[in-house]
DNA sequence: CGTATTTACGTCTCTCGTAAAGATT
DNA sequence: AATCTTTACGAGAGACGTAAATACG
């Protein structure tokens, strides 16, 4: 499995979405030899053609099939993974463990770890 | 999502395999550079912390367990899709049509058409 | 004729390894 | 002291755009 496996197959299913390596081109702002480069890295990777290749016309092989299929869930499915770890952001949790004087503790410490807390109800704090 | 966020998911279990940033530099046979780079890269993409590093131990964050368990399986599913769609070497398969004087295609074409369809079964031939 | 795919070539970004510094046991 | 993580920096690989050639409708 080549280096950039996962990223060319996104251009794989725009190629197909646009019908075109021109209009894939075009969606992501790119040239079309870019799209050529990348689909050629996909078929030499695979050994397998993907793309009948027609000036006018684009047609997908039983590989290319295949692949646009499971493609598209992949995609979708790195793209929900990627937002729901993304979701972790600004949230405090975890365990945390502080060590020092009783004394000190009761005066300086438990007020702010009670606001802390308060604030973020997945922090745990142990003894 | 990054241009790189899949191939750095590989990084990132090997990482969480080996315990260490240096052991999966071994494994890949990087320098551990390369591989604090990469969740970097990952960690400033989602960003949110995946690993607490600390010289002896690593610790995954809640953020890092979500994504090791995911990675797993996309990691999983990816290889599935290459393997299978690479499978289809050299297998002839689809559609094919062949127009000529019914004369000269009793002569010549069907008999090699049978040789084709007898070597490769998926092989579909229309009239 | 207009638009599509393909490829050679120069440029440039980006990734890597080296090496040094800081941290931890 | 030994091993780990981290970062600055220079070198190298690799990807991009341009532009020309080719094919197709």
């Amino acid at each position: 499995m080549r280096p950039h496996f996962a990223e060319y197959l996104a251009t794989f299913v725009d190629v197909v979405r646009a019908g075109s390596f021109s209009g894939a081109a075009r969606r992501r702002a790119v040239t079309p030899s870019v799209i050529v480069r990348q689909i050629d890295a996909l078929e030499e990777d695979l050994g397998v053609a993907l793309l009948i290749r027609s000036t006018r016309a684009l047609t997908l092989t039983d590989a290319g099939q295949r692949l646009h299929e499971r493609a598209l869930r992949h995609l979708d499915e790195l793209a929900d993974t990627h937002a729901e770890v993304a979701a972790f952001d600004g949230s405090v949790s975890g365990m945390l463990r502080i060590a020092c004087f009783p004394t000190f503790g009761k005066r300086y410490v438990l007020p702010v770890v009670a606001a802390l807390q308060a604030e973020h109800p997945a922090l745990h704090v142990g003894s």
